[in-house]
DNA sequence: ATGGTAGCCTTGCTA
């Protein structure tokens, strides 16, 4: 059994402690990082290290970064999603381990809808679409685990209302997600489970998280060679519980050997 | 209620 999973951290050296307790309880094969908020060189490495595990890092100082942690060392590493040489944001790792392809994601939030930052969503996501299809057509097991800023359907927020327009829910935003879905992913958690108003996000204002109103917006999208061996997949509540907790909790999958 | 919180390391930006 291969567990994967994805968490957005809200900045590693703030959570390392929740991160290891994670790691300690959870026991993840595989857990990609978003939102370390440092450059590799200031991760804490040696700490993950002598937890039992490797890591990969795409870092970038004070926003955004992406690493991937885990039992087995990576190999095959891609630093940065193909299609822009001209991107400076770190958002995107991809490597093998567990015999798995493994892409670490931070998609862009692309709040205010009408500005550069939402068009910079939409290029990124389609830039992202060309690299699954790639991926897919390998044949091989693959994971696109990450932070998305997608809310696929309204099922997916506390608010529909509220939050139509925003980027996360926007539907170019939405058509865009689904076309990995139409090319042959699949939701991991979506196979388990149907009922809505399953969260991964609660935003830190407004007692959001102390009244269960948040966002489904962290995934992972198994190829069919890897959606072929999923056993179970689920979002774990209790780390967004702790204090001084991330705005996003872990999301995780088992696969079959 | 045009706020509210958190992390970065600015005196605002991003989320």
């Amino acid at each position: 059994m291969v567990k994967v999973a994805t968490w957005n951290v809200n900045s590693i050296k703030a959570r390392l402690g929740h991160v290891l307790a994670w790691l300690e309880t959870a026991k993840p094969d595989i857990l990609c990082l978003q939102e370390i908020k440092c450059q590799a060189a200031d991760f804490p490495t040696l700490e993950i290290t002598a937890a039992g595990y490797h890591v990969e890092i795409l870092g970038q100082r004070a926003y955004n970064g992406v690493a991937i942690v885990s039992r087995e060392k990576p190999r095959d590493v891609l630093c940065g999603l193909p299609g822009d040489g001209g991107d400076e944001q770190a958002r995107y790792l991809e490597a093998t381990v567990a015999g798995l392809r493994i892409a670490a994601i931070y998609l862009p939030n692309g709040n205010p809808v009408g500005t550069d930052k939402y068009e910079y969503k939409l290029a990124w996501m389609a830039r992202l679409e060309t690299q699954a299809r790639a991926l897919l057509e390998t044949e091989r097991p693959c994971v696109l685990a990450g932070d998305f800023n997608v809310a696929p359907t309204d099922d997916d927020v506390y608010d529909p209302v509220a939050w139509q327009g925003d980027a996360l829910c926007r539907p170019e935003t939405r058509a865009q997600f689904r076309r990995l879905l139409h090319m042959g992913y699949v939701d991991a958690f979506r196979i388990f489970h149907a009922e809505p108003h399953r969260y991964s996000f609660w935003d830190y204002q407004a007692g959001r998280w102390l009244r269960d109103e948040g966002l489904r917006i962290d995934h992972l999208l198994l190829s069919p060679q890897a959606a072929d061996r999923v056993v179970i997949a689920d979002i774990d509540r209790e780390p967004r519980g702790r204090d001084k907790a991330s705005d996003h909790t872990p999301v995780w999958c088992e696969l079959a050997a």
